[in-house]
DNA sequence: TTCCTTGCAAACGATTTGCATTGGA
DNA sequence: TCCAATGCAAATCGTTTGCAAGGAA
């Protein structure tokens, strides 16, 4: 079982800002004292390697063989907790996750309503900072304390829009 | 039975588009070989008077004297198949229904992170002209074929933001 | 008569939880 | 040793569906 574990996280890829998430991570489960565990870092790996959120099944698929699917579900709900991950519900109601953005940075999402595809986007600074204070004011008008926004962004992805 | 179904209608709001959006209801669900019953006016009324998206809970609360829970998600799929509402999930997983936007307009919402209040808000023209092709360039930049967007403002709203 | 609609009860599926066990610091 | 973490099975809960009865055109 530990040898699946190491080639499931060999295999996954791993760039240099991987071991700066992994570090973060450690260091705000330790101070909320948890452990970060290998199923732990097995789903915060391949969070941090998908291009988008992920559902428990989508993550179920990858670590079904060392992580049972009511561990997984407590995995995410003790990270989820800690502030490490951040949950979303797509247009289904299923659940999907992602690495809070002060790990990964404020971002939005691509959404096809084809298949139902979810990835992520970076605006540039200065378009999201005029995006932002626009969307500020619209709440301040409607008398929210603004604390942020979330932009889904829908449409059909290069591969749905072909056929 | 018929008599609380006639209270029940007679004591909601109603203003002048109201009386157009019964209308267009009737004239769409025609269109697709459907019947515009009480159970569904009921509803559709209920959204119409409302100033944001509800959850089946939250209708319930309103009409489950006459129309039991399995009738009122029927009526939903129903109404949300015919293209007369449109469902969405907030971060807790429940859906929430709203009347579709031929029909109330382009709008987006303000979300309460403490309370989970939901409330529409109309940006105006401008704005949302603005921040729209903002929107449809960065999904062309992603390689998405972009149709809309949907645009959640999170804070706390003005109840939750006072205690 | 035909077909849409309704109501009840049962089924579903995603997610959660109780409890006993394991394992790390 | 102590407490967090795990695994299994069972429970929850929002939502869906099969089927037989009711109702409008």
């Amino acid at each position: 079982m530990i040898m699946i574990l190491i080639i499931i996280i060999s295999c996954m890829p791993e760039t240099s800002s991987d071991h700066n998430t992994e570090h973060l991570v450690a260091a705000r489960l330790s101070s909320h004292g948890l452990r970060y565990t290998a199923a732990r870092r097995l789903v915060v790996g391949c969070l941090a390697a998908s291009p988008g959120p992920l559902s428990a099944a989508d993550l179920c698929s990858t670590v079904a063989e060392v992580v049972p699917l009511s561990s997984l579900y407590r995995t995410l709900g003790v990270l989820e907790s800690a502030g490490v991950l951040a949950r979303e519900h797509g247009n289904n109601g299923i659940a999907r996750y992602e690495l809070a953005e002060w790990l990964t940075g404020h971002h939005h999402h691509l959404v096809c309503t084809n298949c139902g595809e979810v990835q992520d986007v970076v605006i540039d600074a200065e378009t999201e900072m005029k995006v932002g204070s626009l969307i500020d004011h619209i709440g301040d008008a409607g008398g929210y304390v603004v604390r942020g926004h979330r932009i889904d962004i829908e449409g059909r992805c290069s591969t749905c829009a072909k056929g």
